[in-house]
DNA sequence: AAGATTTATACGCAATCGCGTCTATATTTA
DNA sequence: TAAATATAGACGCGATTGCGTATAAATCTT
């Protein structure tokens, strides 16, 4: 499984998407996991720029997933994902 | 160099400022390259939790990073960093 | 294709963003 | 320790959050 790099609020969302659905939950279901509106949920998903931090924090950890911060690889997949 | 794992507000922002000293950058000079106060750069390494993913994403770009979502790996240095 | 489920959007609301600006504390350096 | 630099915190402001609640629109299932 390759790394799942985000450098965008977009790529970051479109992340939690796939992870979220691959443990095949419901925007409803993390919410309620998180205390978060399903619509909430949605618009992380679908990458808003002024999404609260504590938003995606609360997602993360509901799907067990954690950050990592690291330099830039040059020339990464995520580049791509951003070109459109 | 050992990964710098984040699983809450405070110990992203905590990287963060980790980073920009080691890149020899005040807040303000950070401020300066994203458009951002140098409060509200003060604000995110502090971890408080309402800052906007935007905010976020500036500062990792201007400091050339990138975000990694992964698994959780048990019992990883971040834990203890949780406890404070 | 119809029905059920899921996701995207909207409303008013209180809270809080980041901005622009300024000042009080640190913290560092001479 | 004095002076300089850096960081934290405040002010009012306009904009937007996430909430609570609904409903449209899109996507599965059968």
């Amino acid at each position: 499984m390759t790394d799942q790099i985000a450098r965008s609020e977009k790529q970051l969302g479109a992340i939690l998407r796939r992870i979220r659905k691959q443990a095949n939950l419901t925007q409803s279901d993390l919410g309620d996991q998180t205390h978060l509106r399903q619509g909430t949920v949605s618009r992380l998903e679908a990458g808003e720029p002024a999404i609260q931090l504590r938003t995606l924090m609360a997602a993360l950890s509901a799907l067990n997933l954690e950050l990592v911060v690291r330099p830039r690889s040059k020339g990464s997949a995520a580049d791509i994902e951003d070109l459109f």
